[in-house]
DNA sequence: TATGAATGAGCTTTCATTCAT
DNA sequence: CATGAATGAAAGCTCATTCAT
């Protein structure tokens, strides 16, 4: 929650900052960046980053929040593709427009994944809320499909959340990780190899859990 | 590596240094991992610290000397329940055993995980042959079992691998951080619920995967 | 190449900063020269050197441009005493004026002449291209004195410029290291003994130099 | 003056350490040098290093030491070209000696005029008897050389003895500053091009004092 | 509101020297 | 005699944060 006077700063200004962040916090994690190097970077003075920021908590939490406008922006015109999705259908599109979302951001996606999933600060201290309000959706999600009838009503939902979240999490870091070796990351995630890859991971999991919704997921 | 002077030292205080850095890399990850609180929470010089060992890195890697050590000794008198195993039934058990190797040292494993996988550092610069080391170990147990008739000859075993990879690492993560808020993590990790946790998430890795065998993980 | 940090100082705190340097290097040179009593000596912190220097080389590189603007302001109203002096009426009163400007700055100039000559930095890594300057400077110098027709074209014009170097260098080390010793330098410089013991040096690397014009230092 | 238990060592050992401590005041003059490195390099302990020297200037002066041997050594069957030479064919012979001498031992010769000449130890505190027995015997050769008529009497001895020592100081710098770059530096001395541009430089000082004993140096 | 100089604690690393074995 | 572990001071350098302008 950046102070108000970061909010007010011309736009130019404020992407400098964010971008500046953004490499430091992909580059050295949440620990070892340095502030100094953000201010130098951004062009600001020094003195402006603490009227900005309370601290670099602070500007980690504005990525964030940049996240969460971006996203808004790109879901806006995104829609799944027809009304009749079962569940692992919509949470297959979910998962790739997901990649195409990381794909238009990497360097942002890159640099929050890092600190949250690589540091520990998703499952610890701070964060916290962030990480539920994410799995929250999932729950949701599934329960909405156990309610209208899509999914067997005794699948454990923990566990399936878990489940999606760890292959959610995988498939972003993948994107990620062998994504940023590539010349043209758009055209390696859109290739029909890259595709394919993502597609049999996602199988995977769908029959594993649609095997188990029945005889391994159901509450005990 | 750490040098000569390290091995000589007397077993306690050798102790006393490799549970400071432990703390340190846990608490605080690599980068941001402080050479002066080991040595001040070790009880040694800093001038010492710099007769054991180069710098940083190396403290890490005798960490990981002291997980192969330790493996060692922990899988001398622990085999697999059988001879007959299939692959899954094998990779049930590693993953099993795994768990109660971390269980029984959960802070030295915390710590190594959190800078291997966290920091990036993993799949980064070094410690390239360390996870190449342990993903050939799966690729060649997948491949001896399609050799042995044991596994479908269609799997395509690198995608397998990394199933499999991200799927033992997310267990690991999973039993580090939550176990670590329990009171008796040893008691937790053996309880009926957590045991039947764990069975569940392999049965949907590996009924996804026997699913995949014929039909989506076919070579192409 | 200071930082502008240190430019906008006021002048005395400049120039606190700049004498504690100028002690420094004069008495430990530039590899033994220490950050920790230049910051102790000027008053300043250590991070505030930090700010106005990049490292121990941008220091000793700022006395090189000190002694430059020294120059450039001694020089300004300083002209050889006449207009049709031949090459080594030049170079003596260049060799004069060089004398007076070290007697008027004999820390500076004892500071610098010790890391360059002493230190192997100036026919080394560094510094070069300060060297390079100074020794085109004497051949152009030269070269020009014989296209002129004052001096005898078949001098081997590297090896007078190495002696001219040679010269030149000795003077001034045996300025500064005798000077230093003096109760007042300026007094002991001017006096008829010292004079005419320069005098005496100057005349036999002249007319060494200008029998060797025909017999020894012809191009071969 | 090293201990006693120094000079007791198998030659091989007292090699090892000469060696490794000429290297490095080699590479980093007096200030900069590490006992540290030495030891290392030596392959003794450090505990042995302070019951062989009392401190570096130890072994520095260790090294004046050999190289005193090594000339007792080198000239033994060394004797000037006949016995009428004058006294500038005699420093010519000398000079020309003492190349040979740099040549054979060039590393050795290397350290110790870096510390000599470039630190200025050679004027300053310590090593002033050094110097003192070194200009003595120019000083000595020249009184004598009056003394048999060879010189003119008018002749300033304390100058010409200044002249001969920067002009020897000189030649050994350029000896081994150049030298140090060829691939055989024992060829390129010998060379006809380099022996003529030594030739040269000698001539330059012998006709500039010639010309000054009757008209420039003469006492006043 | 913007600035950037100032600061001291902290960083990793190397140092010369001692001393118990 | 030989050893090498131990040590604290000091090295060069970066840090997050404050505050007067």
């Amino acid at each position: 929650m950046p102070k108000q006077t970061f909010l007010n700063l011309p736009e130019e200004k404020r992407l400098a900052v964010v971008n500046a962040a953004v490499d430091e916090f992909a580059d050295y994690g949440f620990e070892a960046a340095s502030i100094n190097r953000i201010v130098a970077a951004s062009g600001i003075s020094k003195g402006s980053f603490y009227q900005y920021f309370t601290d670099k908590l602070d500007v980690f939490n504005h990525l964030l929040d940049v996240i969460a406008q971006e996203k808004t922006e790109f879901f806006k015109d995104r829609h799944p593709p027809g009304a009749n999705l079962d569940t692992f259908q919509y949470f297959r599109w979910m998962i790739k427009a997901g990649m195409e979302f990381n794909t238009a951001n990497p360097r942002l996606m890159q640099a929050v994944s890092r600190v949250l999933l690589g540091e520990g600060l998703y499952y610890g201290r701070n964060f916290e809320d962030q990480r539920l309000k994410s799995t929250n959706a999932m729950r949701m999600m599934l329960q909405q499909a156990i309610k209208s009838g899509e999914v067997d009503p005794s699948v454990d939902v923990d566990l399936a959340v878990m489940i999606m979240e760890t292959w959610s999490n995988a498939i972003s870091s993948y994107i990620l990780n062998e994504g940023m070796k590539q010349k043209d990351i758009m055209k390696w995630v859109r290739s029909a190899r890259t595709q394919e890859k993502i597609d049999k991971l996602l199988y995977v999991m769908e029959y594993g859990l649609r095997k188990t919704e029945s005889e391994f997921i159901s509450q005990t």
